[in-house]
DNA sequence: TGCCAGGCCCTCTTTAGGGCCTT
């Protein structure tokens, strides 16, 4: 797989208190990994203290305990930092309109009010992969055989498993569709194309 | 009292409804 310093991108995964930022939920741990050259070369992780409890249920999903969220540092601080991480680059997720939301939500907090690029493995994968059992990450992983240590839910373990699973459909995209340098933007197209137009659209990338 | 996310996708659709996926 030939990949190029403009393939670099920012895999991202928040753990958060609940599903909506609209609804008052909040970020409370933040993991990235940067992928250059088809290769992790650098990792970000923290957790986030929003100043108040997360549920039972929370607790139980993320393995993330209000124990261990009174010793982080603010959100402010943190998402400060994440800002400079992924300032410039292209970003990714899995299901990346619900990681986008809490990225916006946060960092508007900070003032900072701008869109990021995002691609959506699992709009992609779910092009890619439409014979696996569904397109959870934790199924894509065992799918695909891909590298895990085993955590699930944790953000910088789910940012990896991500990863793994981008470099994985960029490596299929060329060796099984024959696509010449897939790149961001044809991963973006792909996950908003129409299920029976993904044949025509990587034809014309061959 | 009952409900309470939301964006995307698919189909028995498009003047709609339901499932998936994220925490």
């Amino acid at each position: 797989m030939s990949l190029t310093a403009a393939d670099t991108v920012i895999v991202l995964d928040f753990e958060t208190t609940g599903l909506s930022p609209a609804q008052g939920e909040r970020a409370i741990e933040i993991g990235a990994v940067k992928l250059e050259g088809g290769i992790i070369t650098e990792r970000f992780q923290q957790l986030m203290n929003r100043g108040c409890r997360v549920s039972g249920f929370i607790e139980n999903y993320t393995g993330i305990s209000n124990a261990m969220l009174t010793s982080a540092p603010p959100c402010e601080t943190v998402m400060a930092e994440f800002a400079q991480f992924i300032e410039g680059y292209n970003l990714v997720a899995h299901n990346a309109s619900f990681d986008q939301k809490f990225l916006e939500a946060e960092l508007a907090r900070l003032g900072y009010c701008q869109t990021y690029p995002f691609a959506c493995s699992m709009l992609t994968a779910r092009r890619l992969y439409q014979q696996a059992p569904n397109h959870k990450l934790g199924t894509l992983v065992r799918y695909k055989q891909l590298p895990t240590d085993g955590t699930f839910h944790r953000a910088l373990a789910d940012a990896e498993m991500t990863a793994h699973l981008w470099l994985a459909m960029l490596d299929d995209l060329q060796r099984e569709h024959a696509v010449v340098a897939p790149d961001f933007q044809l991963m973006q197209r792909l996950g908003k194309t129409a299920k029976g137009a993904v044949a025509g659209l990587l034809a014309r990338h061959r």
